[in-house]
DNA sequence: ATCACGAGTGAGTGACTGCTCAAAAATAGC
DNA sequence: GCTATTTTTGAGCAGTCACTCACTCGTGAT
């Protein structure tokens, strides 16, 4: 009945997401986005509303995906240690772009004045936070892990430690010094399981 | 000879740090500056060249104060390990303002294209790493710690457990998070004195 | 009082910002 | 082929960006 589309929305977000990743929300320009999308801004606002509105979509895309691999990794494995020790080594697996985690990017970017767009990054970030004590608890309970150990506390080590990865990653020769961080929570994780020492 | 100078250099680039520390670069303005510095863009220019070269300037006094609150902790304290955690409490004290690092903020928003301005926030983020297995290799050879601990090795789960602490920071309610973290990683810092369980 | 000279000024620069909207293009049903 | 409907286009909008420079101001020396 009418002009079909000639733009794949998923395949845009994904795009942007690409771009909005590696030069943040602030650095990159319609123009950039344009070329980019290989879209004219009528059709970008008419798709997307506003550049924010853009950048919403790609935030979300990305928690989307960074969720479903998590689930992914945890479903794939026999145990939930294996499960969790997949999705470190998913993060720096040589096939993907090595780079930090886009959350924390957008969160440090829009920390400060402007709230609205922080907010966003705040519950996505609170999603990563809010899985990994269950994944712990679910180890503890089938006895993979010290049964005594605290979920919550083992889930904090690791935020941790996975967002010093992910910062550190930004850096130059950010590749290596991910895998090697994310070798030592394998390690870490590995060390948790029942016979294994005990650590903090 | 001539018309002294109204502008305190120190003055103005605390005043420029405070300002990309709470906006980051991009989304300060010239006008933002010219507001904070009581400067007009002419006497800015004349100063530091440019706002990249203000920027680094801020991000140089940032460096220094952080890197002299760390040697003053260390000078005040008895032990070694007594400074790390005065350190530490100093990071998440009430009376300053309670936000994450500028060098990790800053790192992020540079990463990608940015090689340049990036360059500055690596070599400080690398000072900041290469000063804590010193510290820890101090303490064990003053015996505070145990003698097999493998300094490095704390070190690096410090600047974990620190960056993360400093992220997080970035959050809402990031003031009472980064007191928490904090007192985490006193309490992992107490628990490596000799006789204290070893942990990580 | 005058002068030389560095410090400070701010209107103005071209380039670029995110964004709009009237027109053009491309389909499906008739 | 025509029309109705939707998508895409891109020149152009007002506003802001980082920045410049001809100028004024305030001073110490004379």
């Amino acid at each position: 009945m009418a002009r079909p589309s000639t733009h794949d929305r998923q395949d845009s977000v994904a795009r942007a997401l690409e771009l909005f990743w590696s030069q943040g929300y602030h650095a990159t320009s319609l123009k950039d986005i344009e070329g980019a999308l290989d879209m004219r801004p009528g059709s970008i606002y008419a798709a997307f509303d506003s550049k924010q509105g853009l950048f919403q979509a790609a935030q979300e895309a990305y928690a989307d995906s960074d969720g479903a691999a998590f689930r992914a990794a945890l479903a794939a494995e026999d145990t939930v240690i294996d499960g969790l020790i997949a999705y470190v080594r998913g993060l720096a697996a040589p096939g993907r772009p090595l780079r930090g985690c886009f959350v924390i990017r957008s969160l440090l970017e829009f920390s400060g004045k402007d709230r609205q767009s922080r907010a966003r990054s705040e519950t996505l970030l609170a999603e990563v936070e809010q899985r990994l004590a269950p994944a712990f608890r679910a180890a503890r309970d089938r006895r993979e892990i010290d049964p005594a150990a605290d979920p919550a506390r083992l889930a904090r080590r690791m935020q941790s430690d996975l967002i010093a990865a992910r910062v550190l990653a930004e850096r130059d020769e950010g590749a290596a010094r991910l895998r090697e961080r994310g070798e030592e929570i394998v390690a870490w994780l590995d060390g948790l399981r029942q016979g294994g020492p005990q650590a903090g």
